[in-house]
DNA sequence: CATGAATGAGGATTCATTCAT
DNA sequence: TATGAATGAATCCTCATTCAT
């Protein structure tokens, strides 16, 4: 909701403008429309908003991105993109398996508490049944990694004796998932409803400690 | 909603609480607009929508609720009574610990799947980051019987020394939530992505079993 | 809305607003429409404009039209019903078959001169290859009577021995459209190339005079 | 135009003019303005839609023709430029007058219905009451030819005692133009109206003969 | 209580046109 | 010349809300 008062001050400078440079223009724009994607929804956000934040205009949105929608989804799109990346970070090869689990959980655990804006562009996305996300090509192309490095690690901690053998990779990958998200996308009703904190550090390394024994003792023979 | 052109026929039709009596009224109300804030958001689900659903005119959602915003806080208020009333259901204490825990986590898991449009507003509130039901009086009184229920559950496992003694209420409670809320809230970009099932009664089936093995297991001593 | 520049000088009174009179509201927005329809074509036309030069805001044209493609076809609509209405005003049985007929040219002549804003906005609607109007139920209606009443003139005329008989009514009908339209619709065009005048009543009367004749002419036998 | 996303294919292809040869953007230009002009209208015309259109980019349209109504006017002036060129096709001289103003009409019938993008650019100018042809220079010329060779077609009727004495050239050849043009400009609205098909070859050979005989009776003594 | 009419303030989108290279 | 990027100014349309009866 805006403000209908005037407290929201215009900014009217600090527009480097006509810089013909469409990747950072467009890069610009993302990175602002991603924030309020995120922040409030898809039919909360505010083009006007998002142009007001941006180094360049509203019109510079329809240019690149046809609307508000086509916005959205190249959003989407690009946080997607980025976990895909980021979770080659962790070398799950180097380590014993159930370190190397351990390892994941926390990193997941870590990544989704540091990187709200996915989280809740994720709840968005729910929220519109994941239509714009289906819509998108090479969507699969994001679990690849994420179910066969797992796979890989369970063969291993089976081989070696020390998983159970039943484990289904993507119900393990849901249950560290659903573990790890929890804590950020519900942490405002849950904290207002039963009196916890759910942000400080010592709450977040406790419930990590927790989501991570869990798991593991879920993955032990 | 306006006449689209000027043959727009009404359908005065099925409307049947044109006697006037405003509990139902106001209930009718409510039960369209559970749907259609669940269904849209906030922000994207519209007075004109939810008046057209009722058995009402728009007119009377403002003598009732004074507002959009009144009118999704007295939804979500709605949504958490009925919960805190329907949580009664398990009666934990006829069960040894073990098997009621067990009981409560397939509970549990059962009422978030055949209660969509409540998980929905749950994320919804979240996106708004919770400042709607903050200001609700009682929302507190939600909690204390889940966690002393289940405080009461652990102390008997404990006593049974079928559950460790470390447990804590809230903890558990948060661990069993983000396991059951995830398989409904987030099932569509995780079923996109991952090309799962996860609304088959044999899919939730065997969700179901993973999540109560997983807690079953963590409390074990 | 408003024009940035001065000299758009605005007449901020007259507007007798909160009155609670649909069909004067409708019928007014109409009229406006139909001017300004006529005037700028579909797409040139603004609804800005149009909402200015009404009793009422632009707020309302969506309330009742829905859209401005909605508004023009309500416009379209009226114009021919208006038209199907007034036909009946030359009583071709009173009359002898030769001077019914030119009758008929006549007053269709001076309908169409008098009708300019009828003109245009048929001329309008073939631009738009008469898609908006071939979407408009009734419009057959239109046809029945003006054709029926020819033909029954002409059947009149063969009779009495003073008409051909191969005479097509529908022909004949697009004969003396085609020559009355052609009088205002190209007006323009025509009159600035061959530097003639097509406006004075003394051109009108001229030009009416040769219309009928050729008419007469075309159906003797 | 603009890139509708970001990996919007651009179509780089069939761009034959990359060689600079001013003369031939300009009229590839012009004969794509023609048609959009011709089929949306001044206003309903889109200047990106035109230049994607086109061999070359939407900054030579500016460049040419500096702006949609510079472009708009060359397009005029080319049609009527065109027209003039070809009425000579007709050697008017070469048969009896009768004869000769049957087969001017027919010429006329068909050239008009071969030309649509003529008939409907005239009726584009007609709604702008033709105010951008006033502007052109040579517009009359134009005319000159026309009226100059029905008067001596006429004279030479005359004389032949094949032509009434009282006729006037521009009068004919308004009801010339007015019959042939109606079949083409109102084709749209009045074959919905009257149910009436007034495309096939023998609707309009039909038409052709109707039209031609009528003159030709108006004409005879 | 109830209803249809009415509306100000925004909100998304489009357009002709210009600029930097 | 030529091209992609950029833009101010509309332009259509929507929304929550209020008024008269």
């Amino acid at each position: 909701m805006a403000p209908k008062t005037a407290k929201a001050v215009k900014k009217p400078a600090a527009k480097t403008a006509r810089v013909n440079d469409p990747e950072r223009t467009r890069a610009n724009i993302i990175g602002v429309a991603t924030h309020e994607f995120s922040e409030h929804g898809l039919s909360g956000a505010r083009i006007d908003e998002i142009a007001d934040r941006t180094h360049t205009s509203k019109r510079m949105i329809y240019y690149y991105f046809g609307s508000k929608e086509g916005l959205y989804r190249t959003v989407l799109e690009e946080c997607y993109r980025r976990i895909r990346a980021i979770e080659h970070d962790v070398d799950l090869e180097a380590l014993p398996p159930l370190e190397a689990l351990a390892e994941l959980v926390r990193f997941t655990f870590d990544y989704q508490t540091n990187n709200e804006d996915f989280i809740r562009l994720v709840m968005v996305e729910n929220i519109h049944r994941g239509e714009n996300m289906a819509a998108l090509p090479n969507i699969a192309a994001v679990n690849s990694n994420a179910i066969q490095r797992l796979k890989t690690l369970c063969a291993r901690g089976v081989k070696e004796g020390v998983m159970r053998k039943d484990l289904d990779p993507i119900d393990l990958h849901m249950s560290i998932s659903a573990l790890c998200f929890f804590n950020v996308s519900n942490r405002h009703t849950f904290s207002t409803i039963f009196k916890v904190d759910m942000r400080s550090p010592k709450a977040l390394t406790h419930r990590k400690d927790t989501v991570t024994e869990m798991i593991l003792r879920y993955v032990t023979p």
